[in-house]
DNA sequence: ATCCCTTTAATTGTCGGCAATAAAGGAATT
DNA sequence: AATTCCTTTATTGCCGACAATTAAAGGGAT
């Protein structure tokens, strides 16, 4: 118990903020590891929105100069991951509800311009490779946790626009499901996980008959209910959300 | 003055790169004038592909710093405006046939994707602004060069992208219009303007309409037009092209 | 207690220095 | 003469130092 006396010589001026730790990893390639600890800390939840990540703290943990940070930090505020504003350093981004809106929009108009290309240009092997992971997916469902799925059925939506031979497109979709991974990450209670009906076996299904409007119209229905999903469960959780992260802006 | 004598003591070493002059002015917001300086540079061809970036000639035209140009260059290497090699620095950089198919691609897929979105929400107001914005393309069109034309049809791509109310797509839009701006500046000799058949007046008049189908299908025409017109152009341009670089490599 | 202003420290922005890397000329070898 | 080092120099990568900015605490006046 921390008692105060008296004349309690209490320090001034700012704060110093506290940090939690992420890692303590060494490599070569040490811009990529930041990357990747921040990232997955914040898709698992151990850096929440609005969590300040100051320069000086990265440096000590990772053991790196502060221009190495500084890149990262400027990396992660391209993809939306964290906040960057003018001489206040970066934090944990917390997208309201308009950008939930707006990516998910997004997502669906990119993944059905993919899947046209991907009827037009994918092979055998390419359909047997995804449903093989398909399967491992389904097994990730029923046996794991979510921490372990999740990424998982991102990983469908990559390997889509991965066949659909476009790097540009991949590259915008990677983007954009990360973000999405990142808002499912905040706002699904833990244990409340989506349960998928087999609307990704489907969605192969129509694309190998070369039906690519049912695939599209499949698809649309699937990031539809993702969506949904999101924002009923972000609805009621909004207050206990701001509440646990003192959000006071 | 330094006069060379008759031995002709050439130079050793790694020679210094000669680089031209881009902008003198100054202001507050240094790093997007320096952006914007070489956007400006490479659209306008006075910076051809494979030109040399060398951040220490960039810090004395713009009076900063390594560290401002240091971000603006990875910025632009982010954008494909120049390309970013360790070690080595960064050049204009010079798009491969196959990166400008993947980019077009790309593009229509995207403007597919708007265009839905901009039926379901232009107003009235909306398509009178659009049409205002198409009376001064054509003017420029009949009356300029293509230094100032370009721009102007562009601005019709990216309203429409604007106008879809997604700043997402908007935003992915912006960066693969800017990158076919600078495929055709590269690509297009002199002169030889492409010529618009109202093309951009059609889209709009089955917008307003509420036709969505056949808007994508003219603005997917009028894609493909332009693409087949670079390429055609790039074919028989390619030798005096490489040649004009010194490309060695 | 509430508001304003000053004081103080944390934190970010920017710069120049030093080490590492790459590129070119020249020398040595075949 | 062509090829392989080796030397020399421009250039980038990285870091710590210093200046500028921000945020909180303290101290009054209302």
């Amino acid at each position: 118990m921390t008692e105060k006396k008296a004349p309690a010589p209490r320090r001034r001026g700012r704060p110093k903020v506290r940090h939690q730790q992420l890692a303590t990893a060494k490599g070569a390639h040490s811009e990529e590891r930041i990357y990747q600890s921040i990232v997955n800390g914040v898709m698992s939840q151990r850096l929440k929105p609005g969590t300040k990540l100051p320069e000086a703290a990265l440096c000590e943990l990772f053991h790196v100069g502060r221009t190495r940070v500084q890149k990262v930090l400027r990396r992660l505020a391209h993809d939306h991951i964290v906040e960057l504003r003018p001489n206040r350093g970066a934090q944990v981004a917390l997208p309201t509800r308009e950008e939930v809106g707006t990516l998910f929009e997004a997502r669906r108009a990119l993944e059905a311009s993919v899947l046209p290309l991907v009827a037009q240009r994918a092979t055998k092997q390419d359909y047997a490779a995804l449903r093989r992971q398909l399967r491992k997916e389904h097994r990730a469902m029923h046996h794991r946790d979510q921490a372990e799925w999740a990424p998982l059925a991102s990983a469908f939506h990559l390997s889509l626009a991965e066949l659909s031979g476009n790097p540009l497109l991949h590259r915008y979709l990677s983007e954009i499901v990360s973000r999405c991974s990142l808002v499912v990450a905040i706002f699904q209670p833990p244990g409340n996980a989506v349960c998928e009906h087999d609307e990704h076996e489907r969605v192969v299904g129509f694309l190998e008959r070369g039906d690519v409007n049912r695939a599209q119209r499949e698809m649309n229905q699937h990031l539809m209910e993702l969506e949904t999903h999101i924002q009923l469960v972000q609805e009621d959780s909004d207050q206990s959300l701001a509440d646990m992260l003192g959000v006071k802006g």
